[in-house]
DNA sequence: CTCGGGCCGTGACATCCGTCATGCGGAGGT
DNA sequence: ACCTCCGCATGACGGATGTCACGGCCCGAG
């Protein structure tokens, strides 16, 4: 089967290319380092399952997802990232993947889930499908979510006004907003929250 | 030669071992999880290099690194890490490292740097040397960084009072402090300037 | 020994931030 | 037509934060 591997860090995409053509039935046809490059690849090298990681430049690997699966829906997707938010997951289904991995897992569990997308099956840590059915939705309405990204690295609210054109008291609610529905003290605090949750 | 992998994440750690694997002059005779169990299994399994993740439980690769020159000067060390911060590098040449590699590198660079450090070769990347240098060293002093450190997950100076034994002014004074000698605007700012340059 | 620097504290002050009340317009649902 | 929710805004208020000046203790370098 025809793998493509989308991975940023060259030395962990190459890592995980040595280890897929370890197996007989699996061959690496294509490796990219963005995810905006994702979709065009998947459709030269006519591939059977893609491998995304999540954080990439250009695009994320849940949007690429989507992209893939618009314009070659046979494609199979399948997210391997290292963070294991709820929220991470709950896009990446929404977006269409057919498995959802963690790197914290053994190397095995790749393989694995690759032959059982194949298949036709989903794949989904259960302990990460627990945790994302009790969280509920993302409470955060979109402004609201473009404030705290812009708060998260440490603007003044000055500066994020300008950013969103906004007014500076505008921005002073929608944080206060931000903060009430992470249950934070400060915007900082709701920054680490909302991106444990996967909201960010 | 022996080699010890140390890595967090279970798909990443076994994926480099397989890629070490396909060179016929390293053999993998150990791999760990965790930063605290790195220095035993060097140890017990007769070690020639040890390459090592910063960011893992329980001890960084840096700390690891110097216990490993203490214990078996003779066993070389390799820090490759997904952050090519000066301060980790710098960090790191002070703990004896002899290579210091980041991730998104290619993965023959791997392999390469494993043989020149056997060589009796350092490694490092010149475009991060060059970082390293003209940065000077690390100004925050060691409250400094406690208090920058306690109030990077969105703590109120009360928090990190109680947490640090200081009083609540004291916390003030050296967050000011740490404020100014980052060049920031207020906490955020400077918790997220220290982690760019490594200072935290 | 003196001097500088790190460490810890107090007090005062200006500014920033977080909260609340309130208002308006538009989109969407019943 | 009405209600609700989102987006955007203003004004006011108290508390948190950042800055500054000042003092003390202890230690190592010169």
């Amino acid at each position: 089967m025809r793998v493509l591997l989308a991975e940023d860090q060259g030395m962990v995409r190459e890592a995980l290319a040595a280890l897929l053509s370890l197996e007989d039935d699996l061959e690496v046809v294509a490796q990219v380092s963005r995810g905006d490059e994702v979709a065009a690849a998947v459709a030269e090298h006519q591939v059977d399952v893609a491998v995304l990681d999540i954080e990439m430049p250009g695009m994320t690997g849940i949007d690429a997802c989507a992209e893939v699966r618009r314009a070659r829906p046979r494609t199979k997707v399948v997210i391997a990232t290292t963070f294991g938010r709820p929220g991470y997951l709950r896009r990446a289904m929404e977006s269409g993947a057919d498995a959802f991995l963690v790197k914290d897992a053994p190397a095995a569990e790749l393989a694995e889930a690759i032959r059982r997308v194949l298949r036709g099956e989903k794949v989904i840590d259960p302990t990460l499908a627990a945790a994302a059915l009790t969280e509920g939705a993302n409470p955060l309405t979109g402004r609201e979510r473009d404030v705290l990204a812009a708060a998260a690295d440490g603007a003044v609210n000055a500066d994020i006004a300008a950013r969103l054109h906004l007014s500076e008291g505008t921005v002073r609610n929608y944080l206060s907003m931000a903060i009430q529905k992470t249950a934070a003290r400060n915007r900082a605090e709701a920054v680490r929250i909302a991106r444990e949750k996967g909201w960010l």
